[in-house]
DNA sequence: CAACCGCCCTGGGAGC
DNA sequence: TGCTCCCAGGGCGGTT
């Protein structure tokens, strides 16, 4: 479930109810995540402070504090099929519940992840962010930093897909296959048009694109925001006004053509053939 | 370095 | 109903 959009939402959701709360304790029924659940979170946290969470690209920072001035950071990214949820402490858990964490009001957060290509991990106390994950990380796509020029020379001499390109989290964060899709289509670009061949023109037009449908999107992740943290655990994809993505042989909203689909990568790739060139 | 490909998993849906 | 096959929101790590 979880592009950029998604992973904000469940940030400014469970935010406010982990924010100045005392970690009681963290149980893990399934370490065999991505990598491996390091056994010695359960015994760090309980007792540390939660002071915020922030995300970087797809991942989800949960910061603490200890009387002791000793920060720590938990490091979550949600993979395909993750969620994270706040509950009860007497909600019990159900299949594909790995993680817990137990807060001092009787609440939890749970980890839900029936793939298990997530990952929760400990980041390095003194600067998080140099997290081998997280270090060499490209700009968040909503930042200045990400602008029609920086793509269009980081891209120059490269021979892959301007869709891998975009979709290279060392280039920007946070535009999946979804998004990706969706930018290419808006900004009419064939996805399968070589990066290095691609003009600066075009470029603004695909950051200006990935901008306005990640805004949108985080926008409409607000609308289901209550649902996805309390009750259902399900972000509403169908509640997306999704333009291309998924749509083969429906007719372009643009032109009518019927749309197509190829594969790039193993991942699925959406198109008009009239609309992008 | 750059590019590509396999793979970590479960579940849902289509087709037979 | 049940089997098989394909597909899915990600992205690391190994190979060429």
């Amino acid at each position: 479930m979880p592009e950029l959009p998604e992973v904000e939402t469940t940030r400014r959701g469970i935010e406010p109810h982990l924010k100045n709360r005392i970690i009681q304790d963290i149980i893990v029924r399934q370490p065999s995540l991505r990598w491996l659940v390091p056994e010695h979170m359960a015994s760090k946290y309980p007792g540390q402070k939660i002071i915020g969470v922030i995300r970087r690209g797809k991942y989800l920072l949960i910061q603490t504090s200890s009387k002791d001035h000793i920060n720590a950071t938990i490091l979550i990214h949600l993979g395909m099929s993750g969620s994270l949820r706040i509950l009860e402490q007497r909600d019990l858990p159900g299949k594909h519940d790995h993680i817990d964490i137990l807060l001092d009001n009787n609440k939890l957060l749970r980890f839900h992840d029936p793939r298990r290509f997530g990952a929760f991990l400990d980041c390095p106390a003194d600067e998080p962010l140099s997290h081998k994950l997280l270090a060499k990380l490209g700009p968040e796509p909503l930042s200045d930093d990400f602008s029609g020029e920086y793509l269009y020379q980081r891209s120059r001499n490269r021979t892959l897909s301007i869709k891998s390109f975009i979709m290279d989290s060392h280039v920007v964060v946070g535009l999946g296959n979804i998004y990706a899709t969706e930018t290419l289509f808006e900004a009419g670009i064939h996805p399968t048009l070589a990066a290095g061949k691609i003009s600066r023109k075009r470029y603004a037009s695909v950051v200006l694109q990935a901008k306005k449908i990640i805004d949108n999107a985080i926008q409409q992740g607000g609308t289901t925001l209550r649902d996805f943290v309390n009750v259902s655990g399900k972000p509403g994809y169908f509640k997306q006004q999704l333009k291309v993505y998924g749509r083969e042989n429906q007719p372009c909203i643009y032109c009518q053509t019927l749309i197509r689909r190829l594969k790039q990568n193993q991942r699925s790739s959406w198109y008009c053939p009239q609309c992008q060139h």
